[in-house]
DNA sequence: CCTACCGATCGGTAGG
DNA sequence: CCTACCGATCGGTAGG
């Protein structure tokens, strides 16, 4: 996939002054102090939402005085896609990582039960995971750009989704079209964010196997 | 179900003195204007979320002053409350509507797809249908004892999805437990709302009967 | 239900 | 990254 677009790429190598939105700082601790925003500020905005939380929470609850975050983050709508695109960021390379353990000629029960097990990893494992809640539930506060950057990266995360449901199509397994099957897949996916509780349910591997049964006939 | 609890059933039959959070309109203009006021209200938490919504915004949408939705609702959160409860009570009632055209000895294949069909036309007919997305978006921002009213109301709803999933378990006709099942289609049915096109997709009584191949084997 | 208003808070900025 | 601050807005209220 050699079509990354500008913004997304552009933090990782940059040099305009700040503030600004991407990762331009050059002392290790600035980048921790940036980094340490985005986390702080994924889990306020999981919790409480976007509007409802204020910028002095994050900047106080990250150690900082009240006006200091925008030294790292022009608005608050920036700290806000940065914690949607870092976390996209991140749950791509987890996957890549996932489906690079695979052997090329693993059967695609067996590599999409893998990918569906990621995600639920990204889902409900913390710490770091509340991005996706964020991503799932706050789209609305961001701009019509962001919105767009954040829908290419969601579409590069689900190819190969689309790839093994397409393979399971065509055997015959699925039990609705490959893309119908996908958005319920998903949107079931989803749901465990409201009623998945890791004290009291099942082992994240055991769920996912549930998930597949479900949604793919005949196991290999 | 005579488990009723006060403040549900209360703006029914209540005489309190405004402002308050039941009906308790002596006129039909004034329960108007309060009926009009959840609307406003519902349509405007759903697209721009509860905290960014301002009730000036509500006032000024339902052709009144900035003041004056508090003679209708003590607090803005009430009036979020009076906008899922309201909705949860209808899409009750419209629920039991139509359970009660089926015949009694209607196969529980039909009767969940009757349901299912049911909740797609709740989460995506135009208009009123706006509340459920707030009912799933904005929970966090009620109180406890709000909380614990609207779920309450959610499980009289989903009383009936319970009882026809546990008939078809019984028949061998699930992929996983009928309360597994539930939650998957309830997750995959609400995923609706963020993909569904009235314009391109299917009709949505073809859409509930895909839904119903993909969790439950053997139709009728 | 309107008028007029208050206290509090918030995103963001200048200047260092 | 801190200090000190501004302009704007907001939920809610008193009094009619």
């Amino acid at each position: 996939m050699p079509t990354t677009n500008e913004r997304i790429s552009e933090p990782r190598s940059s040099e305009v002054a700040s503030p600004r939105r991407g990762r331009a700082h050059k002392t290790a601790a600035g980048a921790a102090r940036r980094d340490e925003l985005v986390m702080v500020a994924a889990r306020h905005f999981r919790l409480k939402g976007f509007t409802a939380t204020t910028m002095r929470e994050i900047a106080s609850d990250s150690g900082m005085q009240s006006g200091s975050p925008f030294y790292h983050f022009k608005s608050k709508k920036d700290l806000l896609f940065a914690v949607m695109e870092e976390g996209m960021h991140s749950a791509l390379q987890g996957q890549e990582q996932v489906l690079a353990t695979l052997s090329a000629e693993v059967p695609a029960w067996q590599c999409l039960h893998a990918l569906a097990l990621h995600h639920l990893r990204v889902l409900l494992l913390r710490p770091s995971n509340d991005f996706i809640a964020v991503m799932l539930y706050e789209q609305r506060a961001l701009t019509e750009d962001d919105v767009k950057a954040i829908h290419r990266l969601r579409h590069r995360y689900e190819a190969p989704w689309r790839e093994q449901l397409q393979v399971l199509e065509a055997q015959g397994r699925l039990r609705a079209s490959a893309s119908m099957t996908r958005l319920m897949f998903f949107g079931a996916l989803h749901g465990t964010l409201t009623w998945y509780d890791s004290e009291q349910s099942l082992a994240l591997e055991e769920l996912a196997t549930r998930f597949m049964h479900v949604f793919v006939s005949q196991p290999d």
